[in-house]
DNA sequence: TATGAATGAGAATTCATTCAT
DNA sequence: GATGAATGAATTCTCATTCAT
């Protein structure tokens, strides 16, 4: 039952956001009544950390099964920003699942003890495919995986996020083909472009996490 | 009033969302009574619109406010770049009430007559500086405005959105210098790292609007 | 404005009641504001009884319209019948307001002196449409004027008044043709039994007013 | 509880009509609170209708409870006038609901699965009354149990019903003795006297359900 | 391990009416 | 004679949660 109450959890909060989403919606859908919802999970915070954890034991999963290449690294970078393009296109109850925990200011994941622990199988595996590509030739020498991780990231979340104000401003619907191909297409471009033009190395650390 | 009651009401659904969002805090923020609300909107759900039309109306002056420098395109590209992270920067309600918007699928942006009137004027902006830099040979020729806006925005965006999920991820804070003035610098050089890397022209339309 | 008012609120009050008659239904039907109401009528209550008197107004009119004829009081007894019924087929609305105005137990009508100062013009057609019958020995001498009128008036408001639980119960519609037409001719022949059926006279006063 | 909230509920909108009838007036009568009603019942609507299903089982129950004298037909038939003139008078808010329904043009009832599988134990009554005194050559044979029904509620039902806007027009209270005992009399005698009057088999069916 | 019954505290919205010119 | 602006007091209904077994 538990399973039944965290997937009706997992569609209604992300379907209406923390505050929108109600507890006897979730318990309908999972064929129960509310108080087993307060059962098992205490109540609707905790009910909305446990939903977001196992949200992102799923991502970290997909990122850990994701295999790179490191014997081609230009054609293993497309790959990694289309396996990431995909996931979001796939997976959007995850993408408006990490919207709303933003938009409460991350107040669930921070006492979540177990998402503290994670770290990012995707920046070990894009660390490998800069330094493959490095020592080719091929990649710049001044940049850092966590800003590259970020910039795919952000290539595919906000055209996920925003493409309902993005679609009424443009007048046209973004998630209708061929646009969504299209924009995987220059986002790859996007980032192998920035990969591929060598400059100077630029001092300090980016965005990589303090020594603490 | 009713500039009051809309001031109140733009800081009430930013910080908490629509569903979140109190009728009775916002008009005692408002120094007046929940009955005015609806006298001078209607309803929680118009008066929502009307502060996005608000929030609208105040990005479109800013981006006509940015002034386009023809004479020297990088740097009229960097300026626009840094323009619109600053935006974000210093107006993180807009942000937040976007994506808020955006967590409802655009359900009040599609009432809104005014916002679909909009055109941004950004995308001229863009236009005229990629045209500029073009005819002088430093710009690609296999790019479309729209797609360098969405780029831009993408990169401001994403970082201030998901800040909250990120910085825990990361186990840093986004928002503590020196990384939200990198991240600009980093996205800076995207940009301009894409722009100037001429290749084949693309055949298709990019993310532009159909003709129709 | 005070006429349109006045239709709006027939309207209104006839058919969601006194209670569940809306201000401003009937000041957006009339093509004006609240406040006009107030300015005309002073308040709902006031507003209701005028409209109520208007309506009695027209339903006294009919009856004085209604022309009887003493030669064949038979015939005239049929047309009264008739003449009634079809007056409340035809005007559903005065129907309803009656209706509206008995639930709330004549609170408007008692404190109307216009209405109490009314009589029925009916009575006296009555009246006079029995003693031409009984001077032919056609009909009854044992009845008064006020029992045949209230017995027409019961035999057809209730039918009109009680229509929708009557038609749920018999699982029938009663407003559709032929049944509207059967209820007349047999309310019509219920009237005439009674007038024709010669008995002791009865002692008594009746229903008729006290001497007071 | 329940049965406490059905009884205030009764109470209040027998009184005050659905529009009038207030939620909390209810719960407090029943001693609870407002939200009980809501636990219980769903929501206003729901509450009445569930009323309305109450008063019709008392009325079904009233009428079952009714024993036909076939011996005696004419008696029987004064009983049952008399049997359904006492219901209404001593159960005044039974009839107030109803109009209420009426007023609201059997909005509630339409919805009722539980009322409109109801059937009226009283037509089988009449219809065995009927049968008798046919038999017996006391009542005309062209006349059909609903009619009778109908005429009798009618003449029951108008005079409780409209007892207010009558005695204004009439200038005496209606429901001060002798005035309801006379009118007791008289429609049993209007009803005897249609009974006893035969004529011509007419043709067709009067009101009753089409065969379907 | 599971559950039916109950509920306090809000939440959005409505409604008739009056203020002020 | 006419009206736009303002409003106090409800009113129905919702929501997460706890009680009691």
């Amino acid at each position: 039952m538990q399973g039944r109450i965290l997937a009706a959890a997992m569609r209604e909060f992300s379907e209406h956001g923390f505050s929108g989403g109600r507890v006897d919606r979730i318990s309908r859908q999972a064929h129960t009544v509310d108080r087993m919802l307060y059962y098992y999970f205490g109540n609707k915070d905790r009910l909305f950390r446990t939903v977001l954890e196992q949200a992102y034991d799923r991502m970290i999963q997909a990122q850990q099964d994701f295999q790179v290449d490191a014997e081609d690294p230009v054609e293993g970078m497309r790959r990694l920003v289309a396996h990431s393009w995909h996931h979001y296109l796939e997976h959007p109850e995850l993408v408006r699942l990490v919207m709303t925990e933003n938009l409460h200011r991350g107040r669930h994941i921070r006492t979540s003890a177990r998402i503290r622990r994670l770290s990012l199988p995707l920046i070990d595996k894009i660390a490998a495919l800069l330094r493959a590509g490095q020592a080719r030739g091929l990649f710049r020498r001044d940049v850092e995986p966590v800003e590259v991780l970020l910039t795919v990231m952000a290539l595919g979340f906000f055209y996920m996020t925003n493409r309902y104000t993005l679609s009424a401003w443009l007048g046209v619907d973004l998630m209708e083909e061929p646009r969504p191909t299209r924009w995987l297409e220059h986002g790859t471009r996007v980032v192998l472009d920035y990969l591929g033009h060598p400059r100077a190395v630029r001092a300090g650390r980016g965005l990589a996490a303090a020594p603490a």
